[in-house]
DNA sequence: ATATCGTATTGACAATCATCGATATGTCAA
DNA sequence: TTGACATATCGATGATTGTCAATACGATAT
């Protein structure tokens, strides 16, 4: 999240570790991953759509998506009797952007 | 790795979701993070450093180091009895643009 | 109220994993 | 060759995790 240097620039603390840790390990799961890749090829999904196409139970899938929402990647709305789930992609790109070798300790030159 | 197309264009493929997860597997334990951080904080870094920061055994570091070297986060040089890692950027890159939820399907417009 | 349907939770189980002590392997120096 | 030292591997153990069947919860419709 907001938490932290980039990986690459001096050791880490242990509670940075930790949270960051926990949304990588959060994605860490090839049937979770594609979960994921699922919700974030659209701005929104249907639960419903997502038991089909990953071949493991309804449970199952409930499961990963409460891992995901925990998480902080991904946002539930209750519509009716249906949720959607969308990625949270300020997360996402906090984490993209903690990962990225190429980052600076000075905030640096963006690209904007 | 080189394998596949960011996480938020389409649907990861199960092959692609087993390597990519794989990868981000071997980041999601605090302790190996730290691990990773440190190797990633210089250029290179001798083995014989890295267990007193952590404050785990010795074979602990060793296996983590393993973990990491096997998932091809990190290159060993043996030089002597010391044997030194550093941080495989190239595929840290990858993992890091596979995570960018601004990335679209077309290689686009880098900032070069 | 009752039935139906989508989703979440519970409980159980097999598999994976992080960790350590003990030990093996390999390198250098005397 | 022997000893000292750095690192890797082995075996064991407690903890975590992915999965499912069964079931509970909650909303809509009749």
């Amino acid at each position: 999240m907001n938490c932290c240097e980039p990986l690459c620039c001096s050791p880490m603390e242990p509670e940075n570790a930790d949270e960051m840790a926990a949304m990588l390990k959060a994605l860490a799961d090839p049937t979770r991953l594609r979960l994921f890749s699922l919700i974030a090829s659209s701005t929104e999904q249907c639960a419903c759509d997502l038991t089909e196409p990953l071949g493991v139970s309804q449970p199952t899938v409930s499961h990963h998506l409460r891992v995901l929402n925990d998480a902080g990647l991904v946002s539930r709305e209750q519509r009716g009797k249906w949720a959607y789930y969308s990625v949270r992609r300020d997360r996402l790109g906090a984490l993209s952007a903690f990962l990225d070798p190429a980052a600076t300790l000075e905030p640096a030159a963006s690209s904007t």
